[in-house]
DNA sequence: CCGGAATTTCAATGATCGTTGAATTTAGGT
DNA sequence: ACCTAAATTCAACGATCATTGAAATTCCGG
């Protein structure tokens, strides 16, 4: 049975998961000052933007929080347009959506991260922790 | 009993309410997401930006909510640092804060408000319905 | 095929949020 | 002194949120 739900995903997907990234037309910037709400969130978003790398492992934020709640904030990042996912294998990248998301909102982004930036009580993810290979 | 209350908040404010405006220094970044992560207070934001006058009486606002909830995301947005309010007589002003804010997080607000003017669905005020006088 | 590593899913929790309505405060006008 | 207008306060509510932990998924390597 759950075999036949795999082979079917692996026919759609070709493996890789459904990660679904919404078309940055329909983001709303109420549903991403929602996302931006948030100490971890913030966290993650100004690590992605000072970081040499532009994508990241997603484990490199075990810092921040559990795995489990990793995922939900990413989630909500995601879903607001900020950044997108990649999968490869077991291992899920994460980087700032950045041309679309300039394009929809121009400066928006930029402000926002250097606000974050600003925040002495912002949790701080050592830099070159976020591995890419 | 109540008298002395009124008597000493007399003495202190001059017959004003307390209206409490948080220090700009300490207005953290993910506040101010939080209180920008609301449709209501969002237009408040846009039609103040767009108004021809600085403040606007809060009554102004009516067509977005009731007097009690509107009380309730005036207070969000002023804890937040975006907005400040003054006192005349049974009347409230409110007007943004911008000197200070944009000190504290330059090109912040005009990105947010230029993103905020972009939704459709934010609902709108009619120009000349913020009465100041 | 088995084991482990990376991440997701799910259900449950307490906390906070947006909203309502009724009662209260405050000040100005007659 | 009353009446009214403007706004606040308070208690309640359902909804959403952030967090936890245990179980499940998925893939890679021995």
């Amino acid at each position: 049975m759950l075999n036949i739900v795999r082979s079917v995903r692996i026919a759609y997907f070709r493996g890789m998961k459904p990660v679904s990234h919404p078309d940055m037309d329909m983001v709303e910037p109420a549903a991403v000052f929602a996302a931006l709400a948030d100490p971890i969130r913030l966290a993650v978003v100004v690590a992605l933007a000072d970081g040499e790398e532009v994508e990241a492992r997603c484990g490199s934020f075990c810092d921040l929080a559990s795995p489990s709640l990793l995922t939900y904030h990413f989630a909500k990042l995601r879903e607001a347009g900020v950044t997108k996912a990649r999968v490869e294998g077991t291992s899920r990248f994460i980087s700032l959506r950045r041309e679309e998301f300039d394009r929809r909102f121009p400066g928006l982004l930029d402000s926002v991260i250097e606000a974050a930036r600003r925040d002495p009580n912002l949790p701080r993810i050592p830099d070159g922790q976020l591995v890419r290979g």
